[in-house]
DNA sequence: GTGGTCTAGACCACC
DNA sequence: GTGGTCTAGACCACG
């Protein structure tokens, strides 16, 4: 359940972070009704502005992936695993068309394409 | 050999000219020796500063795609061809591999992938 | 640290900073990872407009040397030394080169070539 | 006597035109008396624009390296051959100095400096 | 606070 | 006419 964060890859740090606890649901490293790391904590481990933990917990809490409980931190909510794997599988969903969407905007045949595919998924072993 | 801009694409505009002008390479739109239109002109075609297209023109001509001729112009490279072909390949099998790789690393299966890739595929009319 | 700009001097501003700075990390007058001064503060302390300052730390992340830390400012690429003491290196034999080359083929001996060498090695105190 | 000249070098075509002027009349290619193509006939042949032509033949006038005979066209003077000598030759020491003044203020001590001209020298076959 | 982008307008050398 | 550089000032996302 530890994060890892590259504050130099241009995707912003607090995006980093949600992408991360999405995927750890998704993946049950995090489980309905664990409590995250504070603030503090986490900003201290990772060395980073709390405001950015903040913003990243934030966003999960109106996308619904955690709860605060009242005084004690936020945990993860019951009904968030499914939520999760969905939103994973949508947002891949969602950027797999628009690769494609550009490689036949950039002149690349259907046949092209696949290819293409097909290459880049048997070389990931 | 003309650029349609979305200055509300949250890409850079000078990116987008960027872009469009390699791709105008690579798809033979825009041929060694061929001149492009003035920074004043392309301005104001496009209705925006000529100062992004000097930026974008900038980094074209770093990239060697294009090359100046003194109090002339700008024109395209007579090697930049091959440089856009093979650039515009990578570029896009790069973010290709890096969706399916994500796609891998979120539990979906090979054939889950390749269900998805068929199904965006022929989505795209 | 300090950057000395003549803007007098027929070579861009932006091109003055660039050097500066590529020649104080081949000096490890800045080292990895050490940050370099705002934008906005350097531009003050030359007197000279931010956009120039922007321009040459854009080109130093093109080059390499530069990293950004996403809203705390831009740093020395751990790797960068290296980088910065061949360039240099490269850049004054290819012009230490060219002269020479020049020098040969406009008749001169290499006798005569050396001789002017140690006279202008001597006179620069 | 024949030029050749490169637009897209960073230098100016004129001074290109100029320098090459004076470094045939330094090798004799160019003698005292001779007349130089007409600035029409020698912009056709260069593919240039005759202004270009004429700010160099101007500069060459200037520099007392050719003088108009009324009418005609220009001819090189005949004192201006050990003019285009000694020019060339403090043309280099100059460019000499300023490469080793770099050289030392980048850093390098004098004997780095030394053995980069000696290896320079010699690899010029 | 940080850098990145864009606009506006000026000046320059070169052709 | 061309591109290149610089200034000035605005707005943005990010931390």
């Amino acid at each position: 359940m530890y994060f890892s964060i590259d504050p130099s890859n241009g995707v912003p740090i607090y995006e980093q972070l949600v992408r991360q606890v999405k995927f750890a649901v998704a993946d049950k490293v995090l489980v309905a009704g664990q409590m995250l790391p504070s603030v503090r904590n986490l900003a201290q481990e990772l060395a980073i502005n709390p405001n950015t933990i903040s913003k990243a917990y934030a966003q999960l809490q109106t996308e619904q992936v955690l709860e605060p409980l009242r005084g004690r931190g936020l945990v993860v909510r019951p009904d968030s695993l499914h939520r999760c794997v969905t939103a994973r599988q949508e947002l891949l969903s969602v950027r797999l068309n628009a690769v494609l969407e550009e490689c036949l905007h950039a002149g690349l045949s259907r046949e092209e394409v696949t290819s293409m595919f097909e290459k880049a998924l048997s070389a990931l072993a």
